[in-house]
DNA sequence: CGAGTTTGACCTGCGC
DNA sequence: GCGCAGGTCAAACTCG
């Protein structure tokens, strides 16, 4: 496995610092985000102030989320699956005539519930047991790090990954699940600790609870050093990919029993396996 | 030869 | 309406 390794010592920054370079990220994720060491042992730090609902009516976290989250599902569930029409009339690139984009211009991007964590590390692509293929690469603006973006291989899975580093810190990866996974995962490596629980919690994305950041007192909490989030608190604590609908802003669940990542029964054994495999039982609940 | 990566072009949404 | 930036596509390429 691609070891998910770290020099591991403190944070080089401040959660503040940390945030601040990618609130833009973080705000257009708007669901959740964690930071994890990925030593296993990070602290997942507060994003700084989850921006209030905006005057100008625009959810923008969610905005990006809800803006485009509704309708689209058809271009997104298609490309994803095999890109069906739409993809196969892209196929004619040269050819901008009714433009494949056109044909769907109205439905806007589905988005799936999003999870977003950073990670102190060296290796951009950290191995969270699935397997992905790159489909494309951009250069960021305000950074010297493109962003990646992957896609299950699984045909069947619509889940997506952005990965890019931290303009501030290099030795961050900033890493965006989008969606969920159908299946299970191709490998379980042990110690691809971040990564596979965000990845895990990703896949139980569709707990969707709603809550903000400014709900939950470990989360926004000044202190940096929290430990509440270490990663296996995560794990128990769990940093519920949070469906940050900030015109809807409402705590739905914010527990501490390691179950509830689990819980609503639809998640399979997979999660029990990560908390087997990332978290001490005696340091899950009861 | 199949699977995955690279890369330039294209599409879309959004702010000005 | 225009331009910018993010996101996606798919041909070409690489690798095992």
């Amino acid at each position: 496995m691609a070891g998910v390794e770290c020099g591991g010592g403190d944070w080089p920054f401040s959660a503040e610092e940390a945030y601040a370079d990618s609130s833009a990220l973080l705000a257009e994720i708007g669901w959740a985000a964690g930071f994890v060491d990925d030593a296993c042992a990070g602290e997942l730090l507060p994003p700084l102030d989850p921006p209030p609902a905006t005057p100008t009516g625009s959810m923008e976290g969610a905005g990006a989320s809800s803006s485009s989250t509704d309708d689209g599902a058809t271009r997104e569930a298609a490309d994803a699956d095999g890109r069906p029409a739409a993809a196969t009339e892209a196929a004619s690139k040269p050819a901008p005539a009714p433009a494949p984009g056109k044909t769907m211009k109205k439905q806007k991007r589905a988005r799936h519930p999003r999870f977003a964590f950073m990670t102190k590390t060296e290796i951009d692509h950290l191995e969270d047991g699935y397997r992905w293929r790159k489909y494309g690469q951009k250069a960021v603006k305000n950074s010297p790090f493109p962003r990646s973006y992957y896609r299950c291989t699984n045909n069947k899975c619509t889940v997506k990954k952005r990965v890019e580093r931290s303009s501030d810190d290099p030795s961050v990866v900033i890493t965006t699940y989008e969606g969920q996974h159908c299946h299970h995962t191709v490998t379980f490596p042990r110690g691809a600790g971040a990564a596979t629980l965000a990845s895990q919690m990703a896949f139980s994305a569709h707990h969707h609870h709603h809550l903000m950041y400014n709900d939950l007192p470990a989360l926004h909490s000044p202190t940096t050093q929290n430990p509440l989030f270490s990663v296996p608190a995560m794990s128990s604590s769990l940093l519920q990919p949070l469906h940050c609908n900030r015109q809807e802003l409402q705590v739905a669940s914010y527990t501490t029993q390691a179950s509830s990542i689990s819980s609503p029964g639809s998640v399979p054994a997979v999660d029990k396996g990560l908390l087997d495999d990332m978290v001490p039982p005696a340091m899950r609940h009861g």
